[in-house]
RNA sequence: GUGGUCGUAGCUCAGCUGGUAGAGCACUCGGUUGUGGUCCGAGAUGUCGCGGGUUCGAGCCCCGUCGAUCACCCCA
């Protein structure tokens, strides 16, 4: 047993599996830059308050999943469990909304939830997020699905699906959550299920017991109690989603697990991942800005999780056909110790001009410096002897097809990067 | 927080009804003088998760503990 080790349910990604996580995150942000967003780097943690107050003191995530503890000016700090609120808070702490609206900000980097860990759940998880903060209307959740899916498109994923819903405004919910009380209150339902319902109602609709979903088709839908405006907003969603080819699926059983959603509301889920399968979610928030203390404005944005995508990516065997190493081009050995120095300088020199490059290490037979040439996954090689010091001649080898080519060694970044 | 399964070399695992450990892969070196990917040969590596107990004797049985994993709750 070793004597130390990671803490429990944390995900670690180390070589060679760390490319693809970087791919992975990478290809997330483009499709966040591309469409207009802008960088927003906040801290990993925050007052507690903020997350009581913005993600709801009634939900699981602050109830019980939070890392909480006291620092040593007794202020309370809990370790972001989402970033929504911590973007609310910097928005309003620096008066970014007297800027031009929207203002359409991405985020990258790890949360933490304290929840027994599983496949695709851990303490600490990876998310890119973007917010569009300022503006209430159809076009501007149409963008912020579409980033998504753009997203998920450009990594090759093809098994998930996006759901929808509307959550309707502060009124459409009040007289929806009155029937649907009534209807709950006639169906006989054990204690720790109450308990459940009593929190938040809607719950129920996402239970994974048979007998309690065939109970739940009764129930009566939200979606039926939206007001004429909400109604055509998301109709109009729809429409633009339609429009650009973007297949989902309309889900009023939907159930997101932050207080603080209004509106429009979607989860992308992927079919090849266990029980955890959501890959990304989000929705708008109208009353959450106001509610931390800033002006009432809507805003609308996603969270989508870097370790469960690319637990997707590899069970759609997208890396099998993807090339996504950063290819190492050139790997040079030196023949024995007595070219070592020119060898390093050479390297040295070679990175300075942007190619990239390695070389053989320590004292290795040249079969063992070319077999780490090899497994380099460098494009090409070259050996540097006394004789290649001497003409200023190397033969550049194309690892590949094994065949090589008389090139100067003044000529090599260039020969190089022609290739 | 609750439940199932599991914990043997770097990795994947084998180890029959208890008699003090193996394979494949990976790794290092070599197969005559300066070239990798195939092939052949040689070599190194383990307090069998940890702590107790039963036994003449435990990797194998019992108890505890820690960890991993999957599922529930919930969620990215």
């Amino acid at each position: 047993m070793r004597e130390l080790s990671a803490p429990k349910g944390v995900s670690e990604y180390f070589p060679p599996r760390s490319q693809y996580f970087e791919f992975v995150r990478e290809t997330l942000i483009s499709a966040a830059k591309v469409s207009g967003y802008q960088l927003m780097e906040l801290p990993a943690f925050e007052d507690t308050e903020l997350f009581k107050r913005g993600v709801g003191e009634s939900t699981d995530v602050v109830s019980k999943e939070m890392y909480t503890f006291e620092d040593r000016g007794g202020r309370s700090i809990t370790l972001r469990p989402e970033g929504t609120a911590g973007v609310m808070r910097s928005v309003i702490e620096h008066n970014l909304d007297k800027l031009t609206l929207p203002i359409k900000v991405w985020y990258s980097g790890a949360f933490f939830r304290a929840e027994r860990p599983q496949a695709g759940r851990y303490r600490q998880f990876y998310q890119v997020g973007i917010e569009a903060i300022g503006l209430n209307d159809p076009e501007i959740d149409f963008e912020v699905i579409a980033v998504a899916d753009r997203a998920f498109k450009a990594l090759g994923l093809k098994s998930y699906r996006l759901d929808i819903t509307s959550l309707g405004d502060s009124k459409s919910r009040a007289s929806h959550r009155k029937d649907l009380q009534i209807f709950l209150d006639t169906l006989d339902l054990d204690e720790a299920t109450r308990a459940r319902a009593a929190i938040n109602p809607l719950r129920l609709f996402d239970d994974k017991r048979v007998e309690i979903q065939r109970v739940m088709e009764k129930a009566p839908l939200l979606l039926d109690y939206l007001s004429e405006e909400s109604a055509a907003n998301f109709a109009k969603v729809q429409e633009l989603l339609t429009g650009a080819g973007i297949a989902f699926t309309i889900n009023p059983r939907m159930v997101r697990g932050l207080d603080y959603y209004t509106g429009t509301t979607f989860e992308f889920v992927s079919d090849k991942l266990g029980a955890q399968s959501g890959i990304g979610g989000g929705g708008r928030y109208d009353g959450l800005m106001a509610e931390l203390g800033g002006n009432d404005l809507s805003g609308i944005g996603f969270g989508l999780g870097v370790d469960r995508i690319l637990l997707a990516c590899e069970a759609e065997g997208i890396f099998d056909s993807t090339e996504v190493k950063s290819e190492l081009e050139l790997f040079v050995v030196a023949l024995s110790s007595a070219e070592k120095n020119f060898v390093a300088g050479l390297v040295n020199e070679l990175r300075n001009k942007g190619i990239k490059c390695d070389m053989a290490y320590g004292d290795r037979a040249l079969k063992g410096a070319m077999k780490s040439a090899d497994k380099s996954g460098a494009r090409f090689s070259v050996v540097i002897g006394s004789d290649e010091i001497e003409t200023g001649k190397v033969a550049l080898k194309e690892m590949k097809t094994g065949t090589s080519k008389e090139v100067r060694i003044s000529a090599l970044s260039d020969e190089i990067k022609a290739n």
